[in-house]
RNA sequence: GGACGGGUGGGUGAGUGGCUAAAACCAGCAGACUGUAAAUCUGCCGCUCCUUGCGGGCUACGGAGGUUCGAAUCCUCCCCCGUCCA
């Protein structure tokens, strides 16, 4: 069980307080946390995902490095899965009716959230629950009385909905659902706080509500910003490809970092990593007065991302490797092999046998554009004759970051 | 149940019989410049075949049929979405 040893409640508010979007309501939380460290009891924090995605990215880990801050103060994490809730979607920033999840989808994604969620959460300290344990038992009489804890106005508010309204797409009467189930977690697990990203805040103000017209006190909301993706524009999901999965190998994960923009940089060290706020603040001032090269910082950043998911030893060979293949333009000491039947074939084949480029088309257009190297040279000649005897390694380069070593066997 | 509007490439969205593999924009890819940053510039952006050419073939505009020398465009039926009325 968590240690009894708070710290008191101004104090843990300043941590929690960091990187926060809102606190609903702040007056609140502070009290909450002024009892819980006179009486000892810790609070009860929980975090509900619904595991639609196979993986967990850097976007998921903003709240729950927060949870982490309240696991740390020693307060009660909870992670629920919301395997019941997923299989009706969520509707919050859908511009359309998500396609239902499957039992089986759910079933899978929930084992991959949990392997990769103790990366971030101390497993030891942490409640796992799953919401099929109450909504699956729910009968239509309690559904409907749930329900008529809330009124279609107010569902309707929503920006979400209003705007499918307004462009008359279609909203399924389902979606109305969610947030009132998912409220019913909140009844459930009796939580102090529940913690989400701000986009989620209709949802969880939902939450609080309703647990209210249980008779429970209403819970504490703390929202959390979206992570930006590495386009710079949008929200980062793995969808729009552009995200940092948590399990990507450390040189993979230092590259995408390395390729956010500046400006961007400084919303991951906020929201990313423990650097604490003024010290992030001076390093964003040194840039701009030219004492620090963006890139370094950069450079910092990324080291300090990749070392939280795969330690200090591989973060530092990630951006020793980064500096080699980029700044130096060199092959990375490590290429990925392929094994290739020997033989005599026209460069675009070898490119689509070795999945470098989807199509004969795409590998025509590479070739001709020069983005690809044959052992080190440019070779712009579509048809041009590879040999490649048993035993010959040859090297390729695909446009600037895709390497691969042909095996002749 | 009725009336009306709509369904086009990864996205938005033009196109109402041939000049349309389908405008434009976004996204994406390659190259130049760089700090694999941004911005900018250039080119590409369905698949495939070869003699790589402003070349040939195939597939594509919700689905299935039809009219036509020729259809994303016209007709019929069906499916899906929305609006209004009940």
């Amino acid at each position: 069980m968590a240690a009894a040893n708070f710290k008191p409640a101004n104090e843990q508010l300043a941590l929690l307080r960091k990187g926060a979007a809102e606190i609903i309501r702040e007056e609140e939380l502070k009290e909450k946390l002024a009892q819980s460290f006179m009486s000892g009891k810790p609070l009860r924090v929980y975090l509900g995902v619904d595991p639609t995605a196979p993986d967990i990215h850097l976007g998921h880990t903003v709240v729950l490095r927060k949870l982490r801050h309240f696991q740390e103060m020693g307060h009660t994490a909870v992670f629920l899965i919301g395997d019941f809730s997923a299989m009706i979607g969520d509707p919050t920033g859908q511009s359309e009716t998500r396609p239902p999840l499957t039992r089986e989808q759910v079933e899978k994604h929930s084992e991959t959230y949990l392997k990769q969620v103790f990366k971030i959460l101390d497993k030891k300290n942490t409640e796992v629950r799953f919401n099929s344990e109450w909504l699956g038992k729910m009968s239509s009489e309690e559904i409907v009385r749930l329900c008529s804890h809330y009124r279609l106005a107010r569902m309707l508010e929503r920006e979400d909905f209003r705007s499918r309204l307004e462009k008359n797409q279609p909203i399924s009467v389902h979606e109305l659902l969610y947030p009132l189930l998912t409220a019913y977690d909140a009844v459930a697990l009796k939580s102090d706080v529940e913690l989400g990203a701000t986009e989620q805040k209709f949802n969880l103000l939902v939450h609080r509500e309703i647990q209210r017209e249980y008779g429970l006190p209403g819970q504490v909301i703390l929202t959390m910003p979206i992570l930006v993706g590495l386009d710079g524009t949008r929200k980062m999901s793995k969808s729009l490809g552009n995200y940092v999965g948590i399990t990507d190998p450390p040189g993979e994960m230092f590259g995408k970092i390395m390729s956010i923009t500046d400006e961007l940089m400084w919303q991951y060290y906020e929201l990313l990593t423990d650097f604490p706020s003024p010290v992030i603040v001076r390093l964003q001032e040194e840039v701009k007065m030219g004492v620090l090269h963006p890139k370094d910082a950069k450079m910092q950043l990324a080291h300090t991302i990749v070392a939280s998911f795969h330690g200090e030893e591989a973060a530092k060979k990630a951006g020793e490797e980064f500096q080699l293949v980029f700044r130096d333009r060199q092959a990375p000491t490590e290429i990925p092999e392929m094994r290739l039947t020997w033989g005599t074939r026209p460069l675009f084949s070898l490119l689509t046998e070795t999945g470098l480029a989807s199509s004969r088309s795409e590998a025509e257009r590479l070739i001709k554009q020069g983005g690809v190297e044959v052992d080190g040279h440019v070779e712009k000649d579509v048809k041009r004759a590879i040999v490649l005897n048993p035993g010959d390694l040859l090297p390729l380069r695909v446009g600037k970051k895709k390497f691969l070593r042909v095996v002749g066997v």
